[in-house]
DNA sequence: ATGAAAGCGCTAACAT
DNA sequence: ATGTTAGCGCTTTCAT
């Protein structure tokens, strides 16, 4: 059984292959029933039109580069399944993807034909030589430049985390939040504050602990909690890397979670499946399918727009309702 | 400026588009002095043969599967750093890389022309899936099977960081173990035994921690121990992550790394880098071109063969030699 | 509205 | 050892 092709499809429905193209393309100027008749051989044969070919007569270019800094590529996670998304996308649209390393400085050699930018700082100079070059490119993680980006709502995120703590009866809520130069971070902290703020609940400085994105950051946020007699029944943490460290230091010192403390985490990496944490979950294959959607408009001249994806609570068991008594308020124990 | 062809570097080289994809693709039978002409021209013109072309003007399809279970791949940094390395060796050699998640089933719709098996469990069905379908294949890891694999030398590496902590002049040295599951553990914990056991030291259970290749494992691991009462002027950990954990939980006892302990880890990952960690670095890279050139032998015909490849210690600042002093030797806190 | 034919950039036979 | 040429599967003129 050889692959079929376009030529079969033609002969089989008994039309010229430019009508089957015509068809496939959604170009106008076809009778509507050779287009059915089409359509019908199309879906019997379960043809597929290769991408390669496709993108070749298109007269396009295809190559398209991912820019990341080394750190960023080795970071872990994300990056590995948001390659993974970008890729099924586009390759399936006649596009390779090339992975560019800002740090090997291979950024210009040959420019590819589009970018999808990852960790862009605010003076990143990428965007700026993207944009002379005339490649066109889609960020992902807002900007303040007028570009296309994809993000994901952070401070939707932390804010529904914080609903859920608060619909649970919690009113002392800590926050440990990620690493000062990030966004996210930023976005999530004004998130924390802003469910705060819904619930009425005051806002306080003395419930903000910082942490760095890891476990280790969670645990010792915990330890410094614990050390300084704060109350409180509640945890949102920026992360699910620095609430699984949370939830650790809690149990080190002997508390149960939920039981005494709820915690919540944010990303829904698969240690958060495994730790039954409650996290507001990123859409991480939704982004890079954005991006991915949003850099072939570009390419194709289509005006730059933007996309903000939400995030979605996975109510798991490191959150319960506070017990009514006053005494499961948390202690210095 | 127009899209560079293989016309325009035939032309520009003085020879024919023939001559010009033989020598991009490594065919044999080209006069060495034509070969470093064209070679020139394409660095010159930076020419990058285009994929879809490529593909289209073979035969066959040329895609080779990276299979894996979504679990490894959310793991993190080993995977992205791999993937890269792989997909460089591998496009380059007009090959496109497809990522086949194992639970997403889709594993055989259209089996690729050979693959890449990450993550194989001894009782995997992958290996005999592929050799029943006659796609040729290469692991990444060790195993039984008479099949090509590449690995990291896990044992040497393990042992030359004892052996490192040894010439410092340490005699009691900690173990963290990764998880139970992997054969990387248990060659690492061999490492181990076998730097004791080149030192003339003896082998002692008690001095052999279970973590689980975690951050808040190693920290876990290390409270335990102070928890025993037990001595010991070293820590030679299965993992970055771990070693990391174990160096925050000494701090957090007041203990100094290197001077009160010395700490070692494995793999080399960017948070070595940033805590100065001494790590048995995996050359993943490396790792990635061994398999992809594998398994081009494999498709080939060639017979099997299988790399084990060696770490690298990095000696950086959390060892040191031992004070001399008998007090140094740290007891219960 | 449809068919015929000319490429897109490349590889692989077949010549030389 | 190198040049020449015929496609690969598709889109896109240009005819009809």
């Amino acid at each position: 059984m050889s692959k079929i092709t376009i030529a079969r499809v033609a002969s089989e429905a008994g039309v010229s292959k430019g009508t089957v193209s015509r068809v496939l393309n959604a170009r106008s100027g076809v009778n509507e029933e050779t287009r059915v008749l089409v359509q019908g051989v199309v879906a019997r044969l379960g043809y597929v039109p290769d991408p390669g070919a496709r993108q070749l007569a298109r007269r396009g270019r295809h190559v398209i580069g991912l820019m990341l800094d080394d750190d960023l590529r080795r970071g872990g996670t994300y990056y590995g399944i948001l390659r993974d998304a970008l890729e099924d996308c586009l390759s399936s649209e006649g596009y390779h993807t090339r992975v560019i390393s800002t740090e090997r400085g291979d950024a210009f050699s040959t420019p590819p034909d589009g970018a999808i930018l990852l960790g862009v700082h605010l003076d990143d100079p990428r965007p700026a030589q993207l944009e002379e070059r005339g490649v066109p490119f889609v960020m992902i993680g807002r900007s303040l430049h007028n570009t296309a980006w994809v993000d994901v709502d952070n401070l939707g995120g932390l804010r529904d985390a914080v609903r859920h703590l608060v619909a649970l009866g919690h009113r002392r809520i800590l926050h440990i939040t990620g690493a000062h130069t990030g966004q996210a971070s930023v976005q999530r902290l004004e998130g924390y504050l802003t469910g705060l703020r819904e619930a009425g609940l005051p806002e306080d400085a003395s419930l903000i602990f910082d942490g760095d994105f890891t476990a280790i950051g969670g645990y010792r946020a915990v330890r410094r909690v614990l050390g300084s007699k704060l109350a409180f029944t509640a945890i949102a943490a920026a992360s699910d890397e620095m609430a699984h460290g949370a939830v650790s230091a809690l149990e080190d010192a002997g508390l149960r979670v939920p039981w005494d403390v709820s915690v919540t985490g944010f990303d829904d990496i698969p240690l958060a499946q495994r730790h039954a944490l409650t996290t507001a979950r990123q859409p991480i294959a939704e982004i890079g399918a954005a991006a991915a959607e949003l850099l072939l408009e570009r390419m194709a001249g289509k005006p730059v727009r933007s996309r903000l994806l939400a995030t979605t609570l996975m109510v798991r068991s490191s959150s319960a309702a506070l017990l009514s008594t006053t005494s499961s308020t948390v202690h210095q124990h």
